[in-house]
DNA sequence: ATGGTAGCTAGGCTA
């Protein structure tokens, strides 16, 4: 059963209804997941949605921040939500495909503007959801299963404009890089967006402050597709479409496609 | 060093 999937923080799903509902017109993948909906789960306008064909839905919301969704032309099975870090928030949710595949959305939080726990809670909270989510890999090593979502952390050197400029910028300093590499190796999970396009800048995500931001291109990689070696290996085809970053009222996120031959 | 923009929701928080 091959399938195309998508990840894209929407930055509101209600108001960028349209906008999702262009991205399925045009590309129309599998299953696409969502992070940033800010909106409870029965408020996701969903009936535009299914009058496309995407008639299944998963999600976890609150009102005004956060919220994860995953959307689906494939009948999807409830799998259930972590609260990593222990902070109440919407920020994951995970469904089964019919071919036995769990797909796990995650919002890792953005952890403010300072660099040090000691100074900054929410940087704290985003170094232990990361620690959270280690200790589940370890726990429970995954099998099957494909996790994307906005991480927040741009890992290489090449998923930045400026790898010295950003090194003690929130999303590329080192002990983040740490904390998320460790998760990716203890679910011993592949960088599927970095397998299929191996070489060179990759970016997801350009600032709302930048004006002019597709010829300033001060852009990071925040938004990853990741699976687990049986999974990688059917993987083809991975892109980010910049282009939707340029869309009227776009997000500050492009998404991010992955194929799947399985 | 600072400020730049956007969403939610009505002043400030979060990103």
């Amino acid at each position: 059963m091959p399938f195309t999937l998508a990840t894209w923080n929407i930055n509101s799903v209600r108001l960028r209804e349209p906008l999702v509902i262009d991205l399925l017109k045009a590309e129309a993948p599998d299953v696409l997941c969502l992070q940033e909906c800010k909106s409870p789960v029965d408020k996701i306008p969903r009936e535009g949605f299914a009058a496309l064909g995407y008639e299944h839905l998963v999600a976890r919301g609150q009102k005004g921040y956060n919220g994860v969704a995953i959307l689906s032309k494939l009948p999807l099975e409830e799998v259930g939500a972590e609260d990593f870090a222990g902070l109440g928030h919407a920020r994951h949710v995970a469904a089964r495909l019919p071919n036995g595949v769990v797909i796990h959305n995650h919002y890792v939080p953005a952890g403010g503007d300072i660099p040090d726990r000691e100074k900054n809670e929410k940087f704290g909270q985003k170094l232990d959801y990361l620690t959270d989510m280690t200790k589940a890999f370890e726990a429970d090593r995954p099998k099957d299963a494909i996790l994307v979502g906005d991480l927040n952390i741009a890992p290489r050197e090449d998923d930045v404009w400026s790898h010295k400029q950003l090194l003690k910028i929130v999303s590329h300093t080192p002990i983040e890089v740490e904390h998320l590499t460790a998760a990716q190796e203890a679910g011993d999970w592949v960088d599927v967006t970095r397998k299929d396009i191996p070489e060179g800048p990759l970016y997801s995500w350009w600032s709302y402050r930048s004006p002019d931001w597709d010829k300033a291109d001060k852009g990071r990689r925040l938004d990853h597709v990741w699976a687990t070696p049986d999974v990688a290996r059917a993987a083809s085809g991975s892109r980010i479409l910049r282009d939707v970053r340029g869309w009227e009222k776009p997000s500050d996120h492009a998404p991010v496609f992955a194929h799947f031959d399985l």
